[in-house]
DNA sequence: TAAGGTAGACAACATGGTTGTCGAAATAGT
DNA sequence: ACTATTTCGACAACCATGTTGTCTACCTTA
């Protein structure tokens, strides 16, 4: 019987996993015209989506307080991916959008990411990578996406 | 043939599972007498080791300035982990030593990661398992772990 | 009309990482 | 030996990101 690696190495292949990716969607995002975007942002512009919405409503989807939404909410106005809007039905709401630069970076990152898994399906095989995705939708199933990682994996 | 699924989802799994393991761990931790520690302190300590290190030497091994490492050593001596003593040898080092306490959290937290890759054994297989860490072995290879989540995912 | 809840902004605070600076001590070169 | 350079650790200042608390404006409901 073969032995096995030590627990600890499977944590931190996640977590390296998740940053060669991360860091391969960003370079090349970079190369195709969003050099400032960084990875916190990703999650935000997804988490705003074509249809957009609140400061409130993105604190509930990314895990954090509105106050944190809204710090993401003002870097990204800045940098011209969100815009605020009214709401004509309700004067206590703004509505955040997509610009077209921020669909844009969207659409890349989503392309970006379809090539890279194309790349594993080809040194690891399709199959191979099939079951390595449904593997760990087995052992993470429905858990929740959260944006708090300072908070979560320092000390905060 | 089936559809493949969008290539946003592998790094977003890939996170999460790294998420669900380390939050079992500290939760077992906590049980265990180790409520105080946090994800970070483990790969401080983890990368402190039995032998001791430098303060220098911690920060080049996480990746981050001998000033951000030292701000985690002042925070596990603080906690109890970790203990200054100065270096016979070399009058400007100090190394940083495990206490009792320091290598009792190491020690349980190699066994509860022993623990938690069993469990994942028992629902995926064993070798589907093994599988999975190989191509995660492939696709990170020497990939460095690094300790600059904060800057490298936020806007820093 | 009054009471309560919600959206968003502002301020204060804590943490974590960075650069810059400094003194003390070891090491290399003359 | 003496000087110059490098290294270690500490301190301060700064920036980014999260938190809680407070406040105003506005919607909703009794």
């Amino acid at each position: 019987m073969s032995s096995d690696p030590p627990g600890f190495e499977l944590p931190l292949r996640l977590l390296l996993g998740f940053r060669v990716l991360i860091d391969r969607l960003h370079a090349e995002l970079a190369r195709q015209g969003h050099p400032d975007v960084r990875p916190v942002h990703g999650f935000v512009l997804q988490a705003v989506g074509r249809d957009g919405t609140t400061a409130v409503e993105l604190g509930r989807r990314l895990g954090v307080t509105k106050q944190a939404a809204a710090k993401h909410i003002d870097a990204l106005e800045r940098l011209g991916y969100l815009r605020r809007a009214i709401d004509p039905d309700d004067a206590r709401r703004k509505l955040l959008q997509l610009t077209d630069r921020g669909a844009d970076s969207l659409a890349r990152s989503a392309r970006i990411f379809d090539e890279l898994r194309a790349e594993w399906a080809q040194t690891l095989g399709s199959e191979r990578l099939t079951a390595l995705e449904a593997d760990l939708r087995t052992m993470t199933g429905t858990t929740p996406f959260r944006l708090d990682a300072p908070g979560w994996f320092g000390g905060g």
